[in-house]
DNA sequence: ATGAAAGCGCTAACAG
DNA sequence: CTGTTAGCGCTTTCAT
């Protein structure tokens, strides 16, 4: 088992050509039934492996999926990827991960490897301080299909899967409104991103169409961290009347909100109401538990990974139409947002 | 733009062969400097990138490390995976993820994947269900660098990093001791993972030192996550007299632990202490912050990956030494813990 | 249904 | 210092 077989071997052994081998291994309709069994029992037997580097060489094929997300930490992320793998094996792809780790440059750096590894296709969530976007721009030049999903970017005109974040933020502050909140904050994100944005507006719609005002002061803007959702719950209780609930652009940001409510002292959710955005794994271990948004995580790795193979069958020539898929966010109602107690 | 430039193409561009634009590239020796300026001057102008697949197919040799992992949603993992990107970059290597899922089957074929990339070494870490070897055996008789990190297994002979688990959960135990409980229990895991069996004897022997008895009904033997803590906390303290603390084998399955004292309104640290182990992410989020071990996460996926670079090294004939690194535990104590106060 | 031949783009002897 | 030559292992026309 020294030297690896090739299907020069197996031909050898079966005083037949290399493509014949090939092609009976690739289950090829012009290949006698008989011949293909042989070569598939011979192939066991001398424990051949194909080698894909040769193959995708000569086809320009890898059957690999590339997949860019900002961290593997936050596990919205982690999950997406799984939902991806998942269909990726079903057809026959395997993925090869990227961690941008929130950094532009890094992410231009992951988008350079995937490419020099010849990914098939790119699938990416882009990271929160992305203002330029001409690596993506050379993966669409160069012809490879790429899909985005959760950050996307519209002026890049590529195929995506988010969930209304417009409805989700609108639902989670119709919720407080409904348990009796009457002073509702919100701590968002950058605005350059689209979901952070569209949070911004669900929040706001929510408290017009109640006939509640929309007060700038009750607006704090960060950069979504734990850090940042502190500092603006800091900023945002100080305030005179101070709010009485929070509505926050994500999970962590809601996390650090929470660390400043209780080093006040104050009671979530009886004085303060609190929502999150995410789902994030911690979200229900923590105390009290946190009610948030869940944007359906493996679906949208799914749908993802769906539209790049979609995409691939867009033969040359008509060029597949440009969808975008809107999961349903899902309110996930616990503890930290239970005034009412029902 | 639309055909990739190959060395070829720089070659004809500039009155000379293939050979010699491969060897600018690579900074050979003999090439003059003149010649090499130029290449790479043409190489620009003429957006020429390297096609890795066809360098490695030639060389043999990918420049990519295979990493599996149980579960990129255990941040203990996701953490050492940076440590071992950090220092791969460093060398030009770049890293190909693979998750087990904690199952020993798709670890398998996330061995035969990574093979099948031709990945220059492989760094793992295995499943708690793996109890057969020969996936991994394979990778050595191949004589693909394998090096291994916490979740280890001694009798396969290869490279290794771990923390001194022993000394951890000695560390965590005494700490417990010195606090003033009295009645200390352990949630073990699967004592065929060598890393559980060193807890639990780091566990046991810090009791006997400091002259308590090491009870076997204060010993819970669980599968090591959320669930299985909380029923193993269940029991332990059904037990008459229950115990006053427990020592967890790790943050997960405190977790479960945490959940199950606080629903029997026991008081967390006041009437039981716990401590967990690996300083999982959430494990400071909590209510209360949890204690635990500190494994130092970067450190150790560092250490692997030079571990990998010093055995592509050992150039053929001259076997490198077997290199097992223990790196220290760190405990980090929190609230869960401090029953003094102090 | 199978074979022959021609590379995919690159690297590495071996010459000169 | 640079060119020549020969593939790495596989796929894919084009013949037969």
């Amino acid at each position: 088992m020294r030297k690896k077989t090739t299907i020069h071997d197996i031909a050898k052994e079966l005083n037949t050509t290399a493509a014949t081998v090939s092609r009976a291994l690739h289950d090829h309709p012009s290949i006698s039934v008989a011949t293909k069994e042989l070569v598939r029992q011979t192939a066991v037997r001398l424990n051949y492996r194909q080698n894909k580097l040769a193959s995708s060489l000569r086809s320009g094929r890898t059957h690999t999926l590339g997949v860019i997300i900002p961290s593997a930490e936050i596990s919205f992320f982690g999950s997406v990827v799984h939902g991806i793998e998942r269909i990726a094996r079903r057809h026959g792809y395997s993925v090869l991960l990227f961690q941008s780790n929130e950094d532009p440059a890094c992410e231009a750096e992951g988008i350079e490897a995937l490419l020099q590894a010849h990914v098939d296709g790119i699938i990416a969530s882009v990271t929160k301080e992305t203002t330029r976007y001409h690596h993506y721009l050379e993966v669409k030049q160069r012809r490879i299909p790429l899909v985005l999903f959760d950050r996307v970017n519209d002026s890049l005109e590529v195929p995506s899967v988010v969930i209304d974040d417009y409805k989700g933020a609108y639902l989670a502050t119709m919720h407080l409104i409904e348990q009796g909140y009457k002073r509702i904050a919100h701590i968002s994100g950058q605005q350059h991103i689209k979901i952070f944005n569209d949070r911004l507006r669900g929040y706001a719609d929510a408290l017009r169409h109640a006939g509640f005002p929309v007060e700038d002061d009750l607006i704090a803007y960060g950069k979504v961290s734990v850090e940042s959702g502190r500092h603006c719950a800091d900023r945002l209780l100080s305030i005179t009347p101070p709010p009485d609930a929070i509505v926050a652009v994500e999970d962590f940001t809601a996390l650090g909100a929470m660390q400043s409510i209780k080093s006040k002292g104050l009671a979530i959710p009886r004085e303060i109401g609190l929502i999150g955005f995410a789902n994030e794994a911690f979200s229900s271990y923590i105390t009290p538990s946190l009610s948030t948004v869940d944007q359906q995580t493996i679906k949208m790795g799914e749908e993802a990974a769906q539209l790049f193979m979609e995409l691939g069958k867009g033969k040359e020539g008509n060029p597949p139409p440009l969808r975008k898929i809107v999961l349903e966010p899902v309110l996930m109602i616990r503890e930290s947002s239970k005034k009412t107690g029902s």
